[in-house]
Order: C-alpha cells, then sequence, then structure tokens
RNA sequence: GGUGUCAUAGCUCAGUUGGUAGAGCAAAGGACUGAAAAUCCUUGUGUCCCUGGUUCGAUUCCCGGUGACACCA
C-alpha cells in the first residue's frame, strides 16, 4: 500500500514524546525527531529531550545527533530528514512516524524550502554588526536598492529577516525575492498531521513544572559547561539565554564597579540577543527560572500561531 | 490604643487643579522560505476599597468605616 508519513506536532511540554513513542510502537516505526534544539547533542535537560528509557524504547533519529559547533538549519534538516525517510521506506516500513514541535523544519519535510542559497557565515556576521552599529534603517536603505519586491514584502522591521534578504543578494548578485517561488515539492509518500492540544491553563501549568524539573535536574551546571559557546546560535534558546544572564550577573557581583549591573555590557558577540537585554538584569536564580517560565509560554504561543493556519493538521485534545 | 501615609487593570504604579482614566510587566492575537526554542508586529484589559456629604457632576474634596504599611505608646 501507499507509504505514509504520520506527523505528530503542537506546543512544546503538550506531551509529544510519550504519544510519539506509542504511536511509533503500533506502527513498528522509528521516531524521527522534528525538534531545532534536540539535534544538539550537548542540550540535553534544558531542550526535554526523551529519557534514556524512552530512547532505549524505540530507535530515534536526530536527537542529539550533531554538534552546536556547526550551525544546524531547516535547509540541511529537510536533506537529511528527505534521505533519511526514503530509506527507511525503502528498506520496507509503511508507515513511519515523525514527532517535534519545530514547525519550520515540518514545512520543510512536507512542503520542501524553495532553493535559496545557504547562509554566508562571515557575510551574516558583517552585516550582523552592521545592524548592531547603524540599525535596521541603513541596511533597509540597501534592500530597497537590490530588491525592491523583498522591501516590500518582507516585515522591514525585523533585523534579522532584513539581514538574510541583504545577505542572499550580496552572495548572488540576484535579489532575494527571486528565489522565492513558493513551489511545493511533491513527496513520494503521504502526510498525515496530528496536532495535539490541551487548554491553555494547562499546558503553562505543565510548563512552569517542566522548567523546574529541568533546574532539579541540573540545567544550571548543563548551561555553565556550555558557556564557550553562548553566542553560536545553538544556544540563541530558551532555558540557555537566561540563565546565562544569571551566571554573567554572579561573576560580574564579584569584580566591583561593573558595568554589568547598570545594562551598560552588550550581549554575546557575534549574534543578536535584544530582547535577552529588556528585562533588566537577572539576579537570581528565581528570577531565571521566572524568565525561562514566561519565555516558554511565548514560545508555545508562537507554536500555535504558527500552526493555525495549517488546515491539513487534525487536532486532538490529550 | 494614638498619629501619619496609602487603597486605581491580573501585578507594580502614574494620573485626573472635580467632567468616570494610562504606562511598564503579565496576557491575548498575528507574521515567518537555511538563526525558527530565533526574530519581528499589533491589541485591550477598570464597581478608580465601601457608606454618606458637598456639587449640575466625585475616582478626585469632606465626614465616617474597612484594610495595609510606618512611627509612637
Amino acid at each position: 500500500m501507499g507509504k505514509k508519513l504520520v506527523i505528530i506536532l503542537g506546543p512544546t511540554a503538550v506531551g509529544k514524546t510519550d504519544y510519539s513513542i506509542e504511536a511509533a510502537m503500533k506502527y513498528g516505526s522509528p521516531v524521527i525527531s522534528c525538534d531545532s534544539r534536540q539535534v544538539y547533542r550537548e542540550m540535553r535537560i534544558g531542550t526535554a529531550v526523551p529519557s534514556a528509557s524512552q530512547l532505549s524504547a524505540v530507535k530515534h533519529y536526530f536527537i542529539q545527533s550533531h554538534t552546536v559547533e556547526e550551525l544546524y538549519t531547516a535547509g540541511r534538516y529537510e536533506l537529511e530528514a528527505i534521505d533519511l525517510i526514503e530509506s527507511l521506506f525503502s528498506q520496507g516500513h509503511e508507515t513511519l512516524v515523525m514527532a517535534g514541535g519545530s514547525g519550520f523544519y515540518i514545512d520543510a519535510v512536507c512542503n520542501g524550502l524553495d532553493d535559496f542559497p545557504p547562509a554566508d557565515l562571515a557575510l551574516r556576521a558583517e552585516l550582523t554588526e552592521r545592524l548592531r552599529v547603524e540599525g535596521v534603517e541603513s541596511l533597509r536603505l540597501d534592500l530597497r536598492r537590490l530588491d525592491p519586491e523583498s522591501y516590500a514584502a518582507i516585515d522591514i522591521a525585523n533585523g534579522q529577516r532584513v539581514v538574510r534578504a541583504l545577505e542572499v543578494c550580496l552572495m548572488t548578485g540576484r535579489p532575494f525575492s527571486s528565489f522565492k517561488t513558493s513551489t511545493r515539492k511533491k513527496r513520494g509518500f503521504e502526510i498525515e498531521k496530528i496536532g495535539l492540544t490541551r487548554p491553555r491553563n494547562i499546558l503553562y501549568d505543565r510548563i512552569d513544572r517542566r522548567v523546574l524539573q529541568m533546574i532539579d535536574d541540573g540545567l544550571v551546571e548543563e548551561v555553565r559547561s556550555l558557556r564557550n559557546f553562548r553566542s553560536l546560535a545553538a544556544l540563541q534558546t530558551v532555558g540557555y539565554k537566561e540563565i546565562f544572564q544569571w551566571l554573567d550577573y554572579l561573576d560580574a557581583g564579584s569584580v566591583p564597579g561593573n558595568s554589568y549591573v547598570d545594562g551598560t555590557v552588550s550581549g554575546g558577540a557575534g549574534l543578536t540577543t535584544p530582547s535577552a537585554w529588556t528585562d533588566g538584569p537577572v539576579t537570581t536564580l528565581e528570577r531565571a527560572v521566572e524568565l525561562i517560565q514566561r519565555n516558554t509560554r511565548h514560545y508555545a504561543k508562537r507554536q500555535l500561531s504558527w500552526w493555525n493556519r495549517d488546515k491539513d493538521i487534525r487536532w486532538m485534545e490529550i
């Protein structure tokens, strides 16, 4: 019969892991994870990776499979996931289970990304630095000149978007918009999407409790061990950003006359983390926990907002 | 027990020289084509503690009550 990919999605902390393992066992499938942060092997506690016993119950792919030291992206995931899916189907699987919360990655698998060039990190760093010192205005003017169509279409207040569009224009000599054909790739298998939900207050309660559990499980130590990587994209993550700030505060506290507490120190080098600096100094672990809980709620909301427009998802309350 | 200060949005507070109110945070909604757990945009939320008085009109002024805090006993 036809090959089918069953995708289990839903907001963070809704309970995808348990559900997907059950489904995988039912179909005799492994779980193909679709999570932009659980792919990093150095990040275990803060990304709520499945437990050792869960991982041994069913074979998982894309869990702690890559390192934070290399940039992992949706484009790369599309290639690797499609490769894996095709190879598993050719080995005789009829139904495969994919599970995760990264909407952009799921769409990359279902529809495919257009043929945009991958990031040029040196150029991106240069543009990001320009964004930091000159502000969006300056980059916007460049974009208007090189690609009026994108200038009109993209969210012009979003520095990250403007940098990316400009990056593509500059590295290829072609407008960013010329790559966007919005063609849906035809996949050789059927796709079924199941969205897991819970009432908002219950979801938020689960988030709050899970964050406390992460602290008990040693999140602070995990984050401390990753301080050298803090400017990498992988570490721009809820649960890590906030604890970095707290650790910074503790360090600064031991230095008399430090500039951290009056907010004059800028974020980690390289990538931008503006929102992290609008909440004031993180002076206690308790405050860090509050911020992680809040930022995780915000994240869950963004996930739901992403999936709202996808009419193919069959939603079920668990 | 006495004196004083305060009581306004879910929270912290601003304000109305008397014409029923606004910031931040929380919250809600949205965008998204190789950073996506990222990044960005939008939006409200009210017995202005309760009784009575003065007034055309009181959340605002006055009397009394209740509660919180501070100081004095």
